[in-house]
DNA sequence: CAACAAGTTC
DNA sequence: GAACTTGTTG
């Protein structure tokens, strides 16, 4: 209690004062990812897709073209990173190339970073959902309810919780073109994003130390373009909720730089920083065309990432070997949660040579490239899933990580990412529509979380088959070619085909809705 | 979470590795309290009483003759303070000078020490009550409500919530004379305590840390010895459940000690040493008889300190300010809290070279005495108030603490401790019957929680008359006597009359179920 | 049990 | 913003 600089609305847009490197292509002026693998689930992945889907913290406008925060919330964009204050409001703006269609909308939601946590549902702890507590104060259950982590100020929020526990909140997403067009500061805050962005503030309601929610893990903050039951980008953001951002952003920077010196320590760096996700997400995934007139004949409910009726790839590097974590932790037959920790530090820093290909950036050729085939149908999808498996099985890449370790007593659920044959049951969520400074409700936000997802879907071992040729040309081209800087049109990715053939990621369903057999992180000490 | 030592039985009784030096004569061999004035609530005030109730931390028998704690569970002697995890049983022996009467029952509750919060009741925070938390694994909720902090092992015990939220466990007292008798060891380890005893154990589902509860604020626990509506006695503990018992003892006392150098720093001790209370509660007031066969006309609800039939008064030195400080913290003209932190440290060195009459142990006269002067029925109380009233007047003794600081923005509750003329709502308390070895409930085991309590009260200014006279010969004798260390029985104390004077200390009923407007401090960061 | 992490106090 | 408190980690 006591301190919190709670805030009941979110200022308009405000300046900021923090780090105002943000996001500048990453993967060519950081130092590529040393930490450890990648953690993000795989429906929560970073990806752009045709829109160039993409965050960025702050509000950017003729009068704050850099988009500088306010207050104690602040942004390492050496770690990529947000700190920020519970109760806060910060602006964020989520930038894309083209124009969204209509009725496009954003999903927000947090997850944890780590792989053995993704699928844990966050929610609130105990204490600070109570409605007595004084975070609570001011606070509209009928908007925001109380178990929710994460609120979004916007008068269409809508607030979902699956039955499952799953929330999020969706906003549509309304992105005009820049009106600050020729800003050399601008531009060189927003160099690499869209033309086109909308900006909202959102803020937390927990600590990323709150014992019964996040409990001191990593997570991401997720906004997911949605269009009907269509993903169409996914852009994260690492956070941490503390009560003192700007010392524990210093902290953090510092035992990155000094690690960084010592040559990845990439031993025991538990305690510090609990397996940190490398940074950069929202960047350093290569995005192709996508169809957006959608019409499969079935659904997968609940949120999850999916490209259920459009042809599309994605291609990735380093980071699509998250993704065969995740893929592979949710595996009928997964064994146990692979201890991201203990990954073969090697293997990641060889991943570093590599540059992937973004829409705006020219990169490197990775070897263990991952490709997202997108397949039209279900019963297609399906068809490649099998495929694809084949195809993993016989490429026997040496599986990544194999030591396990329990850190956490907590009960490891088991995740529910796998290739069903039928659809999981109708969604059955609850939504909470935003009656606050605008009452009137967006029938283009789409209340649903049943989304598909059309996932990578390697063998036990997860690694990557190790060929790198056969690429959809009409994906995002070679991964050495640097694609213009300019934005797709979506008609140009409605010409993708899925490319069925070995080292492809094959496609799962994933009921992003997994959290169900056990409760949320609901432990304290 | 996770390294938690939760125990889902208690111990039949263990050796301990703590501080052998437990509650003997701590008025002769300790320092006096040096530190902020007592803040006990006037209901949980230690009173030893006829029976010479009192408390003390391990299990005495035969192979255990010292009361050795066992774990991290310690207790300082210097700072009379009981040092305990959480979720981990901890024997306490409750001892009494004559075999307690039949049907005798001991209430267990913990409460603030603070006068600031001491009417606010203490409950387990939202985290640690929710069902799921791992603190509740193996834990019976039909036998402990989760929302209890403070739970006794024992087959009968009762567990009890009152409406306006005040927790407490009953278990029967069934003290039996000691089997060990002639130990050396035993004998010093308990000079001072009665020879009957039982023992206990006790646990704490929360943290002293815990937001949403006590959050970070000095407990104390409270025994009061009850026989249906009347309290025989009540002896308090000064507690600190936390996850490093031993490390914080040790720095807890390194900073007594060298506050205690420097001089009673008694500036802003306000961070490390939350206006902590004097410790030795338990055996620095003096006790005088009281009549154990009651016979009201009226009954004041809801548990509260009470000598309702019986006459009685008993002289304190120092300990009394403290329930000045509470009383008048609960006149229904009580301007404010008092910062009990910037409390005159001066006046409290002068107390310090006084002592105390107990009922063991010889010790010097207090000008600044308080008698509690117990009346028989019900107007007798109410005419007694209002003489005590004019004579408090009278003593135009300048006020204590005046210096009001705000610590916490939480809100503050108007105590209730005032001289009502009818008697408060009935009852109504939820009472769960421990069932757990021994299901049979225990019919002599008080479930209600009306018993009345008779107080002085004193003027706005609280200060005591600074008369020193006029003591009731039927009292604990002089102050500069010293009593017989042999237990009184309650024969002789059923003589004792009232004695309405000047500068005695007025009774005024006590709805000890005082925290009712506010919710719980269900406040977190 | 030492070091750390992180909310709180001043 | 420094220092402290205190649960957690190894
Ligand atoms: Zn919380
Ligand atoms: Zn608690």
């Amino acid at each position: 209690m006591y301190n919190l600089p709670l805030q009941d609305h979110a200022p308009a847009a405000e300046p900021s004062t923090s780090d105002p490197q943000l996001n500048i292509q990453p993967e060519l002026t950081l130092p590529p990812p040393r930490q450890t693998p990648p953690v993000l689930d795989s429906s929560h992945t970073p990806m752009p897709g045709i829109y160039n889907f993409r965050v960025r913290l702050g509000h950017f406008d003729s009068t704050n073209p850099t988009g500088k925060l306010t207050g104690s919330t602040t942004y390492s964009s050496l770690l990529d990173r947000l700190f920020i204050n519970m109760g806060v409001y910060t602006p964020i703006t989520l930038f894309s190339h083209t124009p969204p269609p209509e009725g496009a909308v954003v999903r927000c939601f947090v997850v944890f970073s780590s792989q053995e946590k993704c699928t844990t549902t966050v929610t609130r702890c105990p204490n600070h959902r109570s409605a007595t507590d004084h975070s609570n104060t001011g606070n509209d259950p009928q908007k925001a309810p109380l178990t929710h982590i994460l609120q979004v100020s916007h008068p269409q929020a809508q607030y979902l919780t699956t039955p499952s526990g799953v929330e999020s909140a969706v906003v549509p997403y309304n992105a005009r073109e820049s009106s600050v067009k020729n800003s050399a500061a601008k531009k060189e805050r927003t160099a690499g994003f869209g033309a086109f962005q909308d900006t909202t503030s959102i803020r937390y309601m927990c600590y990323s130390s709150c014992a019964g929610s996040i409990n001191r893990e990593n997570i991401h903050t997720v906004f997911r373009l949605e269009l009907g039951s269509d993903i169409l980008g996914v852009a994260s953001l690492d956070t941490k909720i503390c009560s003192c951002p700007s010392r524990d952003r210093t902290k953090a920077e510092k035992l990155t730089r000094q690690q960084e010196a010592s040559g990845t320590t990439g031993s025991s760096r538990k305690r510090s920083e609990k397996g940190r996700d490398s940074p950069s997400h929202s960047t350093d995934i290569a995005s192709t065309g996508a169809t957006k007139d959608s019409h499969t004949s079935e659904r997968i409910q609940a949120p999850s990432i999916v490209h259920p009726h459009s042809s599309q790839a994605t291609l990735v590097g380093k980071r699509s070997q998250r993704l065969i974590q995740n893929v592979q932790h949710k595996l009928p037959t997964r064994i146990n949660t692979a201890d991201t920790h203990t990954a073969h530090p090697m293997r990641w820093s060889t991943a570093q040579s590599t540059r992937i290909a973004t829409a705006d950036s020219t990169v490197g050729i990775d070897e263990d490239a991952v490709y997202y085939v997108a397949v039209r149908g279900r019963q297609n999808y399906e068809v490649l899933s099998r495929v694809a498996d084949g195809l993993n099985a016989l490429a026997q890449r040496p599986p990544r990580a194999r030591s396990f370790r329990q850190h956490n007593p907590l009960p490891t659920r088991t995740p529910s990412l796998l290739v069903t044959s039928n659809p999981p049951p109708p969604p059955t969520t609850t939504a909470n529509t935003a009656a606050p400074t605008n009452t009137n409700t967006n029938t283009n936000t789409n209340t649903s979380t049943d989304t598909k997802t059309v996932f990578s879907r390697p063998g036990q071992n997860s690694t990557i088959p190790s060929l790198s040729s056969r690429r959809n040309p009409s994906l995002v081209s070679s991964t050495t070619s640097v694609p213009p800087a300019q934005p797709r049109t979506a008609a140009s990715s409605r010409s993708l085909r899925t490319v069925p053939s070995r080292e492809r990621r094959v496609s799962g369903t994933v009921p992003s809705d997994v959290p169900v057999s056990e409760s949320p992180a609901r432990n304290t000490r």
